[in-house]
RNA sequence: GCGCCUGUAGCUCAACCGGAUAGAGCAUCGGCCUUCUAAGCCGACGGUUGCAGGUUCGAGUCCUGUCGGGCGCGCCA
C-alpha cells in the first residue's frame, strides 16, 4: 500500500512538472508512513514539506497542487492536507476488506514477500566454543539470530544458518586438562587442579562419561570415551563431542537448528589460514616488526595495526576469522550477517579491514553485524548469577526448564538487540496480562476456542459468505482490527530490513490488544448468519496473522491454554 | 584516557533510518463475568525524553559538549 501511494504521488508530481508549476529537477525522496493518530487518516506523506523549498512554493500550496493532480483510486476514500503540509490518505473500507480476504487466501504466506529474490544469505550466530553449556547470552544470540533467519526467509532470502566453533585452541586445551583432572578425581581448587581450569560440575560429568566408555553422537559422528586418563588427546576429542552434543540438545530444545557447523581447525588443515596470510602479504598491507607479522588495519579505519603472526610463531585469532569470512564470500553469500555479543564488537573493524586488504571485491560494509548487549537474569527482585550445572553463570537450559521455551524465546528476542536486557523470571512465568507471551498466545487460543463452540452450536462457517458480507463489519472496532491486520506485511518488511526481530513482538502485542477489545465488543456466534460468518472471517484472519507472527519468533501458537 | 552501546512515566519497554498531541503494560485508584476462556475489557492518575547548547518548517531521533550505566581497548579467543 505504501508503494502504491508513493507511486500515486510520483505521478502527481510528474504531472506538475509537465505543466511547469514545479521544476523538473526537484528531489523525489519523501516518506510515506502509517499515521499515529487516526484523525490523520491511514498514511501520511511529507512530500510537500520536503519539496517545498526546491519547488519554490509554500508546503501547503504544494500539497494542494499535488492532491489536485493525484489520480483517482478506489483504494483511497479521501485525501486531506493537514498541519504544516502533510498529505493524509484515508483508505476506503473496501481496501481494508480486501486485506482481510488476502489474509485468508494467503494463509501462512500472508506477510511474506520476495524482496530477497532468492538470493543467498548466511546468518552466523551462537558460535559458542564447546567448553561448557550455553549461557543466557548465547540464548539471546540464538533467539535473535534464529528470528533474523526466519525474517530473511520470510522476505525471500535463501538463508543458511551457520555455527562456527573452535575445537583446537587454547580454550580447548584447557577443557582437556580440566576434564583429565576430574577424571583423576582432582576437585577444583585442590592439589593438582589446573590453573584457570573449568570448574563447573559439567566437567565432572564429562569425565565420568569418558571413564565409563560412553559414546556420544555429535555433528555427524560418534566419539567413544577411551577410558584412559593419560590420553589427553582422546579426552579432548571426547570432551568436545560431549559438550557440542549438550549444546545441540539445548538448542534443539530451544527450537533452533543449524545448517552448517564450521570448525576453526579446518581452516588450518585445509590451508586456508596460510592462503590468507600469503594473500594479505601479496596485497601489500603487511609489514614485519619486532619479529611479528602485522596487518595494516589502520589503512581501513582501525585505530591501530594488528599482529597476524606472533614473534614466537603461530597466528593470532583474527587471522582465521578473516580466512573464515573469505570462505563465506567464496561460498557465494552476497549477504552475511553475524549475530554476536557486543563484547566482541572490536572484531568488526578488524575483520572488515582484513577483507578489504585482500582486495577481492568484497563490499566495505560486508559482513553485516547485529550485536546484542548483555543479559541479566532476575528472580524475586534479585540478580541470579549461578546455575547448578555451570556454576558461574546462568545457562540457557536453566531458563528453558524454568519458564519454558516460548517465554524464553519471546523475552530474549522482544527487546532491541543493542540495549541491555533484564530477564525477569517471575514475569516470564506469570500467566497474566503483564506477560506478553501469554497475552498474544491467548489471542490465538481464544479464536481456536470459538471454532470449537461454532461446531458445538451446530453451525458451520460459510467462508465465502463471510467474505462476501465483510461490509457488515463497519464499527470502529472492526476498522481498527482490519487496519492492524493490514499493517503486518509492513511490519515484517521493516523488521527484516532493519534486522530488528523485536518489532514483531511489539506488533503482536498491539494486535492482540486490539483483538481483545474487539472480542469484548463483538459477539461472534450470533444468530444472524451473515454477521456471524463475517465476524468469524475477521477472527480467522487475526488467528492467521498471530500464528504467522509467532512463527517468525519461533514461538508456538497454542490451540488452547 | 580512547572506541562502541545506552539513558524515555515509580518499574519493564515502544516510538516505522527527522514528522503532527511521545505510546503500551505493570504498579496505584475506580468500574465490567446468567453471553464464544476474566490468561480478558473499560476508565483515572502518571513526562522539561539525564543535562546544556546547535542544525531546521519540525528533534526522543541528527551534531557538539557534559553527567550516569554497560562492554571493549593483548604478539588471549
Amino acid at each position: 500500500m505504501k508503494d502504491f501511494l508513493r507511486d500515486q504521488l510520483l505521478q502527481a508530481l510528474a504531472a506538475l512538472q509537465r505543466n511547469g508549476s514545479v521544476p523538473a529537477d526537484v528531489p523525489t525522496a519523501f516518506v510515506i508512513e502509517r499515521t499515529r493518530n487516526k484523525e490523520h487518516g491511514d498514511f501520511a506523506a511529507n512530500a510537500a514539506l520536503l519539496l517545498s523549498k526546491a519547488a519554490g512554493q509554500k508546503p501547503r500550496d504544494l500539497a494542494q497542487a499535488l492532491v489536485a493532480a493525484l489520480p483517482e483510486s478506489s483504494q483511497v476514500a479521501k485525501v486531506e492536507i493537514a498541519g504544516p503540509g502533510f498529505i493524509n490518505f484515508f483508505l476506503s473500507p473496501a481496501a481494508y476488506r480486501a486485506q482481510v480476504r488476502s489474509v485468508l487466501e494467503l494463509g501462512a504466506a500472508y506477510g511474506r514477500n520476495d524482496s530477497g529474490g532468492g538470493r543467498k544469505a548466511q546468518i552466523e550466530f551462537v558460535s559458542a566454543n564447546p567448553t561448557g553449556p550455553l549461557h543466557v547470552g548465547h540464548g539471546r544470540g540464538a533467539a535473535v539470530g534464529d528470528c533474523l533467519a526466519r525474517l530473511l526467509q520470510a522476505t525471500g532470502w535463501d538463508v543458511t544458518r551457520e555455527f562456527y566453533y573452535n575445537d583446537a585452541g587454547q580454550q580447548i586445551a584447557n577443557l582437556a586438562v580440566s576434564t583429565q583432572a576430574r577424571a583423576k578425581g582432582v576437585a577444583p581448587g585442590s592439589e593438582g587442579w589446573p590453573e584457570d581450569g573449568y570448574r563447573g560440575d559439567y566437567i565432572a560429568d564429562v569425565a565420568q562419561a569418558y571413564l565409563a566408555g560412553e559414546t556420544v553422537h555429535s555433528d555427524g559422528h560418534d566419539v567413544t570415551g577411551a577410558k584412559d586418563v593419560e590420553d589427553l588427546d582422546a579426552i579432548r576429542r571426547f570432551a568436545v563431542a560431549a559438550l557440542r552434543r549438550e549444546q545441540d540438545l539445548d538448542l534443539r530444545a530451544f527450537g533452533v537448528e543449524f545448517d552448517v557447523y564450521y570448525l576453526e581447525s579446518s581452516l588450518y588443515t585445509d590451508g586456508k589460514v596460510e592462503d590468507t596470510v600469503q594473500a594479505l602479504i601479496a596485497a601489500g598491507h603487511t609489514y614485519e616488526q619486532d619479529g611479528a607479522l602485522w596487518l595494516k588495519t589502520t589503512d581501513f579505519g582501525d585505530d591501530k595495526d594488528r599482529v597476524m603472526r606472533k614473534a614466537q610463531g603461530g597466528y593470532t585469532y583474527f587471522l582465521p576469522d578473516i580466512a573464515y569470512h573469505v570462505t563465506k564470500w567464496q561460498r557465494g553469500f552476497g549477504r552475511v550477517i553475524n549475530e554476536q555479543g557486543a563484547d566482541h564488537h572490536s572484531t568488526v573493524t578488524r575483520v572488515r579491514a582484513g577483507l578489504q586488504a585482500l582486495d577481492i571485491g568484497i563490499p566495505k560494509g560486508w559482513p553485516e553485524y547485529v550485536l546484542h548487549q548483555m543479559v541479566t537474569v532476575m528472580r524475586g527482585g534479585e540478580e541470579v548469577k549461578l546455575s547448578k550445572r555451570a556454576g558461574s553463570y546462568v545457562t540457557l537450559r536453566d531458563l528453558i526448564d524454568e519458564v519454558g521455551r516460548d517465554a524464553t524465546r519471546w523475552f530474549l528476542a522482544a527487546r532491541k538487540a543493542d540495549s541491555q536486557l533484564t530477564f525477569d523470571i517471575d514475569l516470564a512465568r506469570s500467566a497474566t496480562r503483564e506477560n506478553p507471551v501469554y497475552y498474544v498466545q491467548y489471542t490465538h487460543a481464544r479464536i481456536c476456542r470459538v471454532a470449537d463452540r461454532f461446531a458445538e452450536k451446530g453451525w458451520s462457517w460459510d467462508a465465502n459468505n463471510g467474505l462476501a458480507k465483510l461490509e457488515r463489519l463497519d464499527t470502529v472496532f472492526d476498522q481498527d482490527l482490519m487496519v492492524a491486520l493490514a499493517r503486518f506485511p509492513e511490519v515484517v518488511e521493516l523488521a527484516a530490513t532493519n534486522l530488528e526481530p523485536h518489532v514483531i513482538a511489539t506488533y503482536l502485542t498491539e494486535l492482540s490488544a486490539i483483538f481483545h477489545t474487539w472480542y469484548d465488543n463483538n459477539h461472534i456466534l450470533v444468530d444472524d448468519a451473515d454477521l456471524r460468518d463475517a465476524r468469524y472471517a475477521l477472527a480467522q484472519a487475526v488467528r492467521t496473522v498471530v500464528a504467522n507472527g509467532l512463527d517468525l519468533l519461533g514461538v508456538s501458537a497454542p490451540q488452547s491454554m
